[in-house]
RNA sequence: GCGGCCGUAGUCUAGCCUGGUCUAGGACGUCAGCCUGCCACGCUGAGGACCCGGGUUCAAAUCCCGGCGGCCGCACCA
């Protein structure tokens, strides 16, 4: 169902610059959306917020790979045979089939290559059924989830996709990773990058794209210790669970691993941190839980997946976050696929493959979760307003004048351009109760107004964007105080 | 992808049914000038639109077809 709350806002996104459609004076094409000045100062910060927690904590490898993927490496880890077929679902049990096996299973044809409408025509005239319950079947669609295309001159041997994950690159390197972190596990590698997946008709503004960033952190384990070192500082973190045979509820990391709701205590670590990045990010507590998924909801890889959620007005809970145990299963793959050893030793000699803990960040998502999260759509006096803190704030403060004559102008710039060392800081003139309005709606902490007395005590005041309260301090404490206030080291009302 | 609804300035909208008076009207926003000493203020002025392509017609924002895009439902979303 379409909010208004949800137009309102992608509109105040749109006006302000935080991301437009793109292509847009072409007619634009659905799942592709272009980020702004705003978006874009937003999505670093929440980015390096990302970074903080989970490259610089963590100690990874970071990494940056490339987002062609020759075919072979899809092929190996499964990708490809999964999501560039023709694929017909039954109307009765939902379960999905690929076309061309029921046809030559049933048939004996080979129809391998035939196009969608071919294979349609052909399940109808012999009235194939679903192989399961013998109900009909809905048309054949073509998955084509991978974006194609080719590496040099066209043809067959040479085709290559977009990568529709990051982590494939995390997988490629192992080898040499491994060897540089002496060869010994665990191994932390993270990338944050671009990934793209041919939606067949995605919806929901930023929810869904066809071109996304992604931030991805795949730790290296023996399988027999799944644990982290850093354990100790985030077990007790609170968490809201959903197991999948039980009720929701809440739990310290520590009594989810201790309990067996989530199976070892990387993956309650990961939950752990997960919440904490949310947190930070400001997306309100209760606003975040985490859910088990079952074995038909989980992707194909995965021993056990635990995704973060954001709820959100509009679309209900979204998955932000994909928690997985990926097992053995993409080293494994890889190693089919290329030939190479990807197998390791442990203490004793024994030789094994590694597994992977997987955090797989989407930016997009979060971002858009979060706004709206932080979107307050009517302050009484219908003026709409982003309660962003100042972690992800994209401008934190402005600087303007009470009213627009010369020497206030000038003195206002002088203290904007200080200001702009520190802060993303923008300066306004004209009307003030206008630019309160227009500052308070891109998310803008505080503004700091220069008026009369400001020529006879050097005094300016600091306006709260969520209380719109000012106080007067002199313009010699304003960096400091702003400082303090942007950080969160002091709240407003302490002044 | 299938079905339903829809597409007029940055936004909301009038006009469309019943083709001509539309050189497309209004409101908000934008910009400029004046005013203004604290919360989307007031006055004056400026700029800005019929989604794209084709068809019917003497004449198309208006009728018809196709495309693109949006929303809703179904499906899809490893």
């Amino acid at each position: 169902m379409l909010s208004t709350k949800q137009n309102k806002l992608m509109a105040v996104l749109t006006k302000r610059g935080f991301i437009f459609p793109s292509f847009e004076i072409y007619g634009g094409v659905s799942g592709f959306y272009d980020y702004g000045d705003l978006g874009t100062k937003l999505k670093r910060k929440v980015q390096n917020i990302w970074y903080n927690l989970f490259v610089a904590e963590e100690n990874a490898f970071e990494i940056d790979t490339r987002t062609i993927l020759p075919k072979p490496v899809l092929q190996a880890s499964g990708h490809l045979e999964k999501f560039t077929d023709p694929v017909v679902q039954c109307q009765k049990c939902r379960g999905v089939f690929r076309a061309d096996h029921i046809i030559q299973d049933k048939l004996g044809i080979i129809v391998e290559g035939f196009p969608a409408e071919e294979l349609d025509k052909i399940i109808k005239k012999n009235d194939l059924r679903c192989p399961k319950c013998s109900s009909h079947l809905s048309k054949v669609t073509e998955f084509n989830l991978l974006f194609k295309t080719f590496i040099g001159p066209e043809q067959k041997e040479r085709e290559a996709f977009l990568r529709p994950e990051t982590c494939q690159g995390h997988f490629l390197l192992f080898k040499r990773l491994f060897q540089l972190n002496g060869n010994k596990l665990p191994l932390f590698v993270a990338q944050i990058g671009r990934s793209y997946r041919n939606e067949i008709s995605p919806r929901g503004g930023l929810i869904r794209l066809r071109e996304f960033d992604q931030m991805e952190l795949e730790i290296f384990v023996d399988p027999e210790k799944k644990t982290h070192p850093n354990f100790k500082k985030y077990e007790k973190v609170k968490l809201k669970v959903k197991p999948l045979d039980s009720e929701e509820k809440e739990v310290t990391c520590k009594e989810s691993v201790e309990g067996g709701i989530v199976s070892h205590e990387l993956m309650g670590y990961s939950l752990a941190k997960s919440k904490v990045f949310f947190r930070e990010i400001g997306v309100p507590e209760k606003h975040i839980r985490f859910i088990e998924l079952s074995k038909d909801e989980r992707p194909f890889y995965a021993l056990e997946t635990w995704d973060t959620q954001i709820w959100s007005e509009t679309f209900g809970w979204v998955e932000v976050t994909a928690n997985n145990d990926r097992g053995a299963h993409d080293l494994e793959s890889h190693m089919r696929g290329s030939g190479e050893k990807l197998t390791v030793r442990n203490e004793e000699g024994e030789e094994f493959i590694p597994h992977v803990i997987e955090m797989s960040y989407g930016l997009d998502r979060p971002i858009y979760c979060l706004l709206e999260s932080v979107f307050v759509e009517n302050d009484g006096r219908n003026w709409s307003y982003l309660k962003l803190n100042g972690k992800v704030a994209p401008i934190e403060v402005a600087v303007l004048p009470v009213v627009n004559k010369e020497e206030m102008v000038k003195k206002s710039l002088g203290i904007y351009n200080k200001l702009r060392k520190k802060f993303n800081v923008k300066h306004l003139t004209g009307y003030v109760g206008k630019n309160y309005a227009k500052m308070d709606e891109i998310g803008v902490l505080y503004c700091v107004t220069v008026d009369g007395e400001t020529f006879k005590n050097n005094t300016v005041t600091i306006r709260d964007r969520d209380s719109r309260k000012q106080v007067r301090v002199g313009v010699d404490e304003l960096n400091q105080i702003l400082e303090d206030l942007v950080s969160g080291k002091k709240n407003f009302e302490e002044l």
